[in-house]
DNA sequence: CCCTTGACTTAGA
DNA sequence: GTCTAAGCCAAGG
């Protein structure tokens, strides 16, 4: 399992209408301290078709400057998650990510489970 | 191997 | 709020 991939899974897993940081995701990946890393791996981000837009820095900041910057605020506008001046606020649109540490085998059981039961 | 580059983060002023 | 300095670390030359 590579370094990209990891960083791409937890990106992927992050719902519309919230949003995460660089160093959450570093870490939900399981690479602390990488933040910087995670900005790297979203640079193919549209290709893989991830929700690179997601992804802000610390304290709910777009980071990416000029165009791509508003860009990705629009696409943020769209999913409905509120600006406040220029950051987002993280109190309520911050997606904590499950630890994965504890069990991501039984997660995928109640996964099954719930399917089959509804 | 050394050095530079960044869509980072934190702490201070 | 802004700015700077230092720490951080994988990729690429």
């Amino acid at each position: 399992m590579g370094y990209f991939e990891d960083i791409q899974r937890c990106v992927r897993r992050i719902p519309r209408g919230k949003t995460a940081t660089y160093g959450s995701v570093a870490r939900a990946a399981g690479h602390p301290g990488t933040a910087r890393q995670v900005a790297w791996a979203l640079r193919d981000a549209t290709a893989l078709g991830l929700p690179w837009q997601r992804v802000l820095g610390s304290g709910g900041k777009i980071l990416l400057k000029g165009e791509p910057g508003l860009h990705q605020r629009m696409l943020l506008e769209i999913e409905g998650i509120p600006f406040k001046g220029s950051r987002v606020d993280l109190k309520k649109c911050e997606f904590h990510f499950p630890c994965a540490k504890a069990g991501s085998r039984v997660r995928r059981t109640l996964r099954r489970k719930s399917l089959r039961g509804g």
